[in-house]
DNA sequence: TTTACTGTTGGACAAACATCAAACCTAAGC
DNA sequence: GCTTAGGTTTGATGTTTGTCCAACAGTAAA
């Protein structure tokens, strides 16, 4: 059980995660976050994109201090930093959720 | 009096949102903009940026649907869309504000 | 009309980004 | 050891972005 390197609570910085939010494919995979932990192929079935490419967006959604991922073995989990967030941005994380889910649930027009 | 072109509610979308607000010097629009509408140069001054530049973040901000300009005189007033806001994605302007707040008063290791 | 003011537009440029493909790495399983 | 499965890293490619500068456009004032 293994840890990545993350950026401390004290380091993220709204920008950056404003950023990793500002992407269709991260948002999606934000909102099946919101369910619940999952593991990279989990949460990769389904978004039409090549592994890599998730890969990298993995990372961006890491460093930028909205995951937390864990190894073990050879798979890894991938779960929101709800409780740092909540903390630093007090209601942020619950409105971008709810959010997401009303803009992919709401209009027939999805993003994408 | 005049308008710009700008999104309907419905064509407002939260990837495009997220992406206006993850540019440091935006959120500083924005942080602004909460106090109360401003017109351009007011918003400029204290931003160290080349007005051109501000410029297009002023578009950014409107395109994205963050914000709503109207032409007077020789000026422009720009003011945060809250209300269309708030009925697309409640809670998460004002989550956002709270955020931009929080991180440009609170440490001292300010974004930028 | 001429000048000043308030902003926008277009061009240029470097940096960052999203994407894919291929190579790579590490842990399991045989 | 060899192979497979789950992901990451690197390189390449085309797009977008943030920034400045110079030129422009519309309005107001002199």
């Amino acid at each position: 059980m293994r840890e990545l390197p993350h950026p401390s609570a004290d380091n993220i910085t709204l920008a950056q995660l404003m950023h990793a939010l500002s992407d269709p494919a991260r948002l999606e995979i934000v909102e099946r976050l919101a369910e619940g932990d999952e593991t990279c192929t989990a949460i990769g079935t389904g978004i039409e994109l090549h592994k890599s490419t998730l890969s990298h967006h993995y990372r961006v959604l890491r460093e930028a201090g909205l995951t937390r991922t864990t190894v073990d073995g050879r798979t890894r989990l991938i779960r929101l930093r709800r409780h740092d967030l909540e903390r630093l941005f007090p209601g942020l994380l619950d409105a971008v959720l709810r959010a997401v889910r009303s803009q992919s649930t709401g209009r027939p027009s999805a993003a994408r």
